[in-house]
DNA sequence: CTTTCCTATATTGTATACATAACGCATACA
DNA sequence: TGTATGCGTTATGTATACAATATAGGAAAG
């Protein structure tokens, strides 16, 4: 007879997938700094998953990007510079104007473009009400993130869905991420508005199977992006909001 | 007492890295076929590690793209429709765009082309000699992916480099790749020249600081290797050069 | 007082044992 | 004869034990 596990088990997921979705949330949340070390058995206690399954998760969170290996061994938190992060905002551009590309070239049904038109007017709604209160923003980071997801979807193009997941992986990368950034600034109104102006262009161009305009207005809303991020970061009013913007080194660090 | 260890540890590379290189080759050597199931036990015993780094390694490949998970648990050999290979193509030719207009906006030394031009002229070299020998065939290859290398350095943009470096992990999604798959052709020498000539341009664009004729060119780059691995997969008379064109699933698979 | 070396400790890399779930096969019943 | 169910085997998921290395701290010597 073995002793009696102490650890209570879910078995409802898989130890890895809780590990790293644990680990992900410490990461983001700033409860481990970025450059510090992550230990092995620290994590073991934080997630309640054994060694095997943190081990498996620290893999997949350095592939993801978000860990760093350190060559003697172990992995610390990554941390990102100004332009890390504008750079994969701005290749995340690219790699949604390549997807909404080849929806116009390749064409698509009014019937899938329906689910896109929704969003927009959800969004629509709730830009209707000035200013918008927190609770809204947060649906609409969410209805953002789903018309991202669903425009990278009409691509058809499984490789390039998964490139772009992987762009994503990156705080601040992903729409929700940059949007969120966005939220504590006076001028989020306006970009808002801007942004649903560039939604309504790439439906229109791939409606018209204008592969040009698709991806280059795609590009564009990622410039802006870029360019809101800057903001953003220039008063850094809001990292109560966003801990994971300490993820950012800054020229003091 | 334990029992003397069978197996014969090699200390100099960590096991797992062992069985990430095992494996890679098992699969692009065609020694596993696609869809086919990998056998954890199976992959214990060719590659020499234990289960743990085995375990690690297959979670690095999955994330790689050359495994898929079976949700039943474990993981199969990923398949590729022709579709998948060229969108990937497109997608790493969009991807060295961006870098080449990096580098272009952010301005590049004349000490940093060095290299690359030293690279073109060794191809240019190469090319001299009608019709190409096998050998000077792999150093094209070799030389080639040096140059692309080089070239997504430029960007100076730690993040590209690395979601490049992940696009290329694709079998023929990788500038080597998609030359070796040239290679059978009779069209190869031709398409040699044209790719040169590409090289030339994007390397002109970079020192005159012109970013968008840098990413244009490159994208032009990738549609020709698009065109051409069509090309060479219709008349597939190089499959014996080249095993891991076995990934590619067929109309009759 | 500083520097270097040695030792002890802690942490990672690896191996293996155990538990659980899935797949297949055989048998029995309809 | 076909289908369903149950049992057995096999493979994966998880946990833990063991080994090796890196790091930090202390002691001794210059």
């Amino acid at each position: 007879m073995k002793a009696a596990p102490e650890r209570e088990v879910d078995r409802s997921v898989s130890q890895t997938v809780k590990a790293q979705l644990a680990l992900r949330d410490q990461i983001l949340s700033g409860a481990l700094r970025p450059g510090e070390r992550i230990s092995e058995l620290q994590a073991v206690e934080t997630t309640g998953a054994s060694r095997t399954p943190v081990r498996m998760a620290l893999v997949r969170l350095e592939e993801e990007g978000l860990l760093e290996a350190i060559p003697s061994g172990g992995f610390m938190v990554k941390a990102f510079s100004e332009r890390d992060i504008s750079d994969s905002i701005e290749l995340r551009g690219t790699l949604e104007g390549l997807a909404a590309r080849f929806a116009a070239e390749r064409g698509v049904s009014a019937r899938e473009l329906e689910p896109l038109k929704e969003c927009l007017a959800a969004i629509d709604e709730l830009l209707r009400q000035v200013p918008i209160s927190i609770e809204s923003f947060s649906s609409y980071v969410a209805l953002n993130a789903r018309f991202h997801a669903l425009l990278t979807e009409l691509s058809r193009s499984p490789p390039l869905v998964r490139q772009i997941d992987r762009a994503s992986a990156l705080p601040f990368a992903s729409p929700s991420g940059f949007v969120m950034a966005q939220s504590a600034l006076p001028e989020a109104q306006q970009i808002l508005i801007i942004g649903q102006e560039h939604h309504r262009v790439v439906i229109d161009a791939i409606e018209n199977r204008e592969g040009a305009r698709a991806e280059a207005v795609m590009r564009e809303h990622a410039r802006l992006a870029v360019r809101n991020l800057r903001l953003a970061l220039r008063n850094r009013t809001h990292l109560d909001l966003l801990p994971a913007l300490a993820l950012i080194k800054t020229a003091t660090d």
